[in-house]
DNA sequence: TTAACCTTGTAACAAATGTTACTTCTGTTC
DNA sequence: GAACAGAAGTAACATTTGTTACAAGGTTAA
């Protein structure tokens, strides 16, 4: 097996934790559309994203679904971090928005590190810091902006983890997101395309510079 | 000044911790309606909940607010944390619902009393884990219920943590907090009326038991 | 090529929620 | 008691969002 290419998350931890990570940890690749966790499931590994975004989603009996966040470089699933802590099983859905690599953690080495080495603390409290944050701003969406908007954010959104000025997505992938239905969304597309903020296209969206 | 009562977490935390919190612990009473953290306050300390209920609630650049959830006993406003660990400012409001007494931490203790008690980990996680699942809920009913519903679990809630059936509030007041408007309330309210849910009254309402 | 399917556009309608306006009632203050 | 203010009831209407139904154009596979 050879060994880890960590140079991507140098800088966030003291060198001795890297060795560990490097002892203990799990390279692995995901490509981009499958699942990383699921919902009710028990989570046995802390995973530390190197490359590529991850989107957690929240799901209710019935099916209907609803995008909480994307998960990027650098940062955790403190979702996860929860479960891992509890002991108790994941409330969300995280699915790989692009190709994404990742380094494992078993969980049992969670707590040890947080007593030996304060850039790890540092790291699990950004994470929780970043979450909360996230949740707050999907409460905010919800709350206090009306469909038209949180459309407008959702594009904009994706266009940024994916790097990409064009979406190629359909209309109903994205009620799926934002839980509305197909045809309330290709309505509002419409109006953002009349409005020149985007471009539409069959399977893609195009985002055009404001001026 | 006298020594602090630390009967009621006890449990909480190992012997060590509690005479640290005892030292460096400034106990604190704030009677009922008054303001407990504002916005883009700065957070010195960490509350650690005795008696009482404190409501934390979100507002936008508006002034409309949200009522995010109740912090209980034994727990602590995970926000707080997040400022404390951030250096940030407050991105909540927390108002005392009931009479409350708490104990104050300065914030400097959080990173020494995390590597050196476990009590403390558990402590802080499991404040992190509560906070993660109660805004989930949030955003749950935010997503998936209709406000008739979400009006039945607010009255409910704040049954509970009052721990009285009859409830001192405005219609005007629950619209507030549920990001709507006074007459909608009214409106909802009567229908719960009519199905036997509350009975309501000038300033009251009380909770009938379901049969 | 034809059939089946997926994606999008569009219209008409329904339901949920918000807004405005006015009234009535009740308690408080002068 | 009169005047006033806050709380709640009600009606009419507007807006936002969701639903159903159907048509039109691509795409894919038999």
């Amino acid at each position: 097996m050879k060994t880890l290419d960590l140079s991507p998350i140098k800088s966030l931890f003291e060198s001795e934790l890297l060795l560990e990570i490097e002892k203990v940890g799990v390279y692995k690749k995901i490509p981009q559309g499958e699942l990383m966790i699921d919902l009710d499931e028990k989570v046995q590994f802390i995973p530390l994203i190197l490359e590529g975004a991850v989107k957690v989603v929240r799901e209710d009996e019935s099916g209907d679904e609803l995008l909480l966040y994307f998960v990027e470089f650098g940062n955790t699933c403190a979702m996860t971090l929860n479960c891992c802590l509890g002991h108790s099983k994941s409330e969300i859905r995280a699915l790989c928005e692009s190709d994404v690599s990742l380094i494992l953690i078993p969980v049992q080495y969670m707590d040890p590190w947080l007593s030996q080495f304060k850039s790890w603390r540092s790291f699990v409290f950004n994470s929780f810091n970043t979450r909360l944050s996230e949740l707050l701003k999907a409460i905010d969406a919800l709350t206090f902006l009306k469909l038209d908007e949180r459309l407008e954010n959702y594009l904009l959104e994706k266009s940024k983890v994916l790097k990409n000025k064009t979406l190629h997505i359909t209309h109903f992938e994205i009620a799926a997101d934002l839980n509305s239905s197909r045809v309330v969304i290709s309505r509002l597309l419409k109006q953002l395309e009349n409005e020149g903020f985007v471009a539409l296209g069959r399977n893609s969206i195009r985002l055009l510079d404001q001026t």
